[in-house]
DNA sequence: GACAAAAATACAAACGATTGCACATAAATA
DNA sequence: TATTTATGTGCAATCGTTTGTATTTTTGTC
């Protein structure tokens, strides 16, 4: 039941461990009739070669840590899907931990990785995050560090990050084009990047259209279904309003109950977009609008760079992924009634 | 730049690195004083240890692999994020790994962390799984293997699945007492122990109803979106039927727009409960009733049992996690027009 | 102050793989 | 035949910890 290591492959074939060693990593210096012997012997035995010694020896790991803040978030999950396409091909097995957009869980989670000595880490920042000593560490140590989404611009390092400017362009675009006015930006924390950049998006949008931006339409922090809804209770007291653009699709499935529950004429006096494209967005009734993010590609891509950075070439670059529009019945044409 | 080890901690303080490792292990044998002042040092150089070095010397790791479908799956994500918050303060880390529902990738998956010599494998079949030679393998080598949700009852060990059977049968009892009839059933591979249990308990349902079940009603291999709503096309065209049993929600999700299309009388003539309550379901209109699985807690005993079997005590035991109706607009009484 | 018992620390061998260097055999050249 | 040059293997150190055993130091007792 013992598990079978090189030495006893070694000894059942009269060689020492170390031609063992070289067979079945083909090099050269072993005859072609010995690595075959050695390949079929280990098969027949089942070895299974123990990862954590050769990574001990080699002082470099096949482990490659992920952190997102949750994993059940449909773009976080397709990310994970893309990276794995991309890193399990190549031999590396994935470490996912989860921050829950806590700091501290992050930090932990970071440690741990470091512990575990992994050979990157790929990371997309809780929304907590506003300190990097954690992150700055695993650049110092020389674990290279890829970063999506939720970026620090100031870490070295790739990031790809979604084109969450032209996404918010579009989304409010569309909004203006389908007759709405006074469109609302519900956002979250501003001194995120993807916050931040959405923001730009739909002011470039609303400047566009109607000259100036009324500051007062961007509310922030409200990226939960929670207060998605508890906000447009509140606005739509306070407020005239006829659309809202929202930063996620979460929050504006809470303003999708908002408006029902007011008995709003929506879709057709009330315009809504969201942001993320999750599974329910289309499912909805009315469906809602809402920006796709290539979760996959994301993925792909930042496990290209990691891939790149393992093998000494660590671009200190920005990819830039594209996003679609996906234009359903949440934001359609206003009804004019004379 | 270089990793900081014991070695160096030692050669700072004067000391050998095996008072440095009982010293940080906090062993009884290293006096007090000599036990702060190393972990003061060990702080001060930022040291990490190295669990490659540490797993290969006690020849246990405290990696823990997870295989699952998919981790986009509300009730895998879930599950992971029970399991993480059992195994993670408890000093382990998650090797998480997708099968995408192919034996092939459940195999390879396996051997992966094999390789990577984890503490023990927690898994949740493939649908294609029909072999079991990679899970016997993992048994045979000693390495504790707890299965979840989709269990093979051949393999030793803990096995923790949801009550099926009770949530099936209160499904199809509720639309029963609806005032539905002719109830079906959309399920899926039946030699899967959950789809098994799902037949049983509607089987139960309608027997104590009506005394005796229509086998035709019951239709396998439909658990996709696709699926459910071709066959709920192609079903109402051939059958008299006014309600479905679905054994997922994204099958339930097919019938939906399927009934939806047809413009039928839904709810009110025709019944639809799903099973799994993913995120969407509660967002439909009609909202869709469906079965609620606690995977957070399912989770959270995987990991109690993997932590116990890994203390030596490998409990061979099925453990049923309960299920809860949710009860919503899309299984409600059937009006009654005369 | 001598001596046993207890406490604290040191020594050294593992764990399983990798790899620079040395060594042997065989083939090629002088 | 002697000598060089490939070619294929063996030797032994190493990666960073852990841990059984040996050794030293401290403490306590008479």
């Amino acid at each position: 039941m013992k598990k079978v290591t090189i030495n006893d492959i070694a000894k059942k074939l009269g060689v020492t461990p170390s031609t063992i060693s070289r067979a079945l990593a083909d090099n050269q210096r072993v005859s072609q009739a010995t690595r075959d012997k050695v390949k079929r012997m280990a098969q027949e035995m089942g070895y299974q070669p123990n990862l954590m010694a050769s990574s001990l020896r080699k002082g470099k790991s096949d482990l490659i840590g992920m952190i997102v803040p949750r994993i059940n978030r449909h773009f976080f999950s397709n990310i994970i899907s893309g990276v794995e396409e991309i890193l399990n091909p190549a031999g590396y097995s994935l470490l996912i931990m989860q921050s829950h957009e806590e700091l501290e869980a992050e930090v932990k989670a970071v440690h741990s990785l470091m512990r575990n000595r992994v050979g990157g880490i790929i990371i997309s920042l809780s929304v907590e995050t506003n300190s990097f000593e954690h992150l700055q560490g695993v650049v110092d140590a020389n674990v290279p560090l890829v970063q999506f989404d939720r970026v620090c611009k100031n870490l070295k390092g790739p990031k790809i990050v979604n084109d969450n400017i032209t996404g918010a362009y579009l989304a409010t675009r569309h909004l203006i084009q389908s007759g709405y006015k006074n469109i609302a930006h519900f956002s979250g924390n501003k001194m995120i990047n993807v916050y931040g950049e959405r923001i730009i998006g739909y002011k470039k949008a609303i400047a566009e259209a109607f000259g100036e931006v009324d500051e007062s339409l961007i509310m922030e922090d409200i990226i939960t279904r929670d207060s998605g809804l508890e906000t447009i209770q509140q606005v739509l007291k306070e407020k005239e309003i006829d659309a809202v653009f929202c930063a996620g699709d979460y929050s504006a499935f809470g303003v999708f109950e908002g408006l029902k529950d007011l008995k709003a004429e929506f879709p057709g006096k009330f315009g809504l977009v969201g942001f993320g494209n999750e599974p329910f967005a289309e499912m909805l009734h009315p469906s809602l609008s809402s920006i796709e993010q290539d979760g996959r590609e994301v993925g792909r891509i930042a496990a290209q760079e990691m891939i790149d950075a393992i093998n000494g070439v660590l671009h200190n670059i920005e990819r830039v992924v594209p996003v679609e529009f996906k234009e359903r019945e949440s934001s359609k044409k206003i009804n004019i009634n004379f």
